[in-house]
DNA sequence: CGCAATTGGTAAGCACGCTTATCAAAAACG
DNA sequence: CGTTTTTGATAAGCGTGCTTACCAATTGCG
């Protein structure tokens, strides 16, 4: 056997394969087209209208290319819109779509579903422990991350 | 605050990203040119001198096609080489350079150490309790990712 | 006010990580 | 023995996720 199966940073990525592929099934099962990062986005879309691309990019921990070419796919399968803030014409302000939102709403249960399935082989206990220790990581890690998530402040969203 | 935020595949998806940048950095720091899935692939090399491509996807648990691009990589920094195997005519047969030997030497202590930097803001036994966790998880969800690990039998061991 | 530094977005490039498809070779089968 | 099936490798294509670099717009500061 060797070392690397022991390893943490190998475990992370097992799991991180795992969870993609369950989420690309349910979502395949449920006739949709979607990837869990452009899930993420819309989701946040769906409770901050109007932000622009690069605040989307901090509040999902991506980096900005990233997050352009999430938003292209996104507006090209029609969920998501963009416009041109006229107060700052750097910003692309992003809303979703009316078909945007229906979708989110249909995927409210998909997902949810979605959160024991990427767990598989722990009892709700084990589960909880997990998600525990994974936020405190998450945490405490942020800040080694390439792109790391960036919450707006409180002035940030009084001005959307 | 989003749903998302404590959502297991959002927060796997944070870890290993925190991971790659641990891993990258760490890397960089050492004046080593490599990725981890580089890494893994020399790692399991090590020890399974001799194994073809698919022997060694199915080790690391990832699909033919990425493991031709990594060892792609590998090969053409001088760490591997591939050679035609006689017996069976469609496999290429691993086996690590010197140099690549030496490197892996040289990164034991490196990645020993990247492997509790990556779970930043954890006790030591929250630690011991998080890799058991995954490796649970790992092994129960083994089938459901798209590229499952897949360990050579005695028989194919022996036919090395 | 005017210039410097910062910021939003995108382009180009690289390395995964996967899909489907294709070819050649080997194995399994009747 | 011949045919079908499986298997190793690769090609092409797509979507992340990152880097550096660049432009344009805005902000901060003297």
């Amino acid at each position: 056997m060797s070392a690397i199966y022991a390893m943490p940073g190998h475990l992370i990525r097992r799991l991180q394969q795992i969870s993609a592929s369950v989420f690309a099934e349910r979502m395949k099962a449920a006739g949709v087209d979607l990837t869990s990062p452009q899930f993420a986005a819309l989701s946040v879309l769906g409770e901050h209208d109007g932000i622009d691309q690069a605040t989307l990019a901090g509040m999902i921990a991506h980096d900005r290319p990233t997050i352009g070419g999430v938003v292209d796919r996104l507006a090209a399968k029609g969920l998501v819109e963009r416009r041109t803030n006229p107060k700052d014409r750097r910003a692309r302000r992003l809303s979703l779509t009316p078909a945007g939102q229906g979708l989110l709403a249909r995927l409210a249960p998909v997902v949810a579903e979605i959160q024991t399935a990427i767990l598989p082989g722990l009892s709700e206990q084990e589960r909880q422990e997990f998600v525990r220790l994974a936020a405190k990581v998450a945490e405490a890690g942020n800040d080694l991350s390439r792109a790391p998530l960036a919450l707006p402040g409180r002035k940030a969203r009084a001005e959307i």
